[in-house]
DNA sequence: CCGAATCGTTCTGACTCTGAATGGTTCCCG
DNA sequence: CGGGAACCATTCAGAGTCAGAACGATTCGG
């Protein structure tokens, strides 16, 4: 019937795939996220790391290796930085003192508000081209689909 | 007045920003099409260098690697591979022979529907969990940010 | 009470990407 | 014309991030 050759390859080509908008969206607004981050000396695996904790996860550095979906030898360094300036308490487990038991100090409390401070600026810039309903149309599926991921999500 | 304090840090938690989201959700979901591009030898960058060139590009690899945000010496071995396995043509430019031009040869344009299928079915094991309209609502949400941010979007 | 299992830590190595150095080509100006 | 500056692609070394193996300390089970 219609013999007329795109010029493109596809009818519905990657670019129109949900995957790889969010694939390639998700990297440069993570490069934005990381740049403000950076200010204030942390990378997005701390802010997970202290999400965690907030939400209430097991807090045995093994377990929220698990739950981050990351090596147990990540956790160590994450800790130790978070440890250093003073954003987490971390102690042997008197029960079982294999385990180390971290937990968000005042500090790191303060910390993470900073970082949730920045993230929502951040949004602005990132969705101003949006009305109010999409941007929260958008936000909530998002929280949808990462619950189904099984992430963190506060909501 | 109220001195109730919340067990969560945040009135506005990190995790309900879009960038939180649009970040962890984009590292997992980007993960599984790492992996299933793998099974066809390629990797996400590939891909990204066959829609640019798809979608009409300048094909000098300078520019191209400025459309893709991405250092010259990556995209020298991107074209390689590409070459190699037959998706791209690579000449010199007669008009100006510091020029490398590419242009995706009839297997690279089906080897990039092959990619745009494989992302499409991804798609509905990613967004189950929402219905049609929404489903719908997000790609374009998606489309809109990304073109804002200067991504090459068919839509 | 002793061997197996568990947790944390260290360290090596794989992987990806950038930036500097190099060689070939073109442009510009005297 | 001729020669130096600018430009493009390529190669190579190195930074950064992360996983996995190896090890020590501790606990559990028989």
């Amino acid at each position: 019937m219609n013999d007329v050759k795109p010029p493109q390859a596809a009818a519905r080509p990657v670019t129109t795939s949900v995957v790889f908008r969010l694939g390639t969206l998700g990297s440069v607004v993570t490069a934005r996220y990381t740049e403000a981050l950076a200010e204030i000396g942390l990378k997005p695996k701390h802010v997970g790391l202290m999400v965690a904790l907030d939400s209430g996860a097991p807090p045995s550095q093994l377990e929220l290796a698990r739950t981050m979906a990351v090596a147990p030898s990540l956790v160590v360094s994450l800790a130790d930085h978070l440890e250093q300036i003073g954003a987490v308490d971390r102690v042997r487990d008197p029960a079982d003192r294999r385990r180390q038991v971290l937990a968000l100090t005042g500090a790191g409390r303060a910390l993470l508000a900073e970082c949730a401070a920045l993230a929502h600026r951040l949004d602005e810039e990132v969705t101003a081209a949006l009305g109010a309903s999409e941007r929260e149309a958008l936000r909530r599926t998002l929280g949808v689909l990462g619950a189904e991921a099984g992430l963190p999500t506060h909501d």
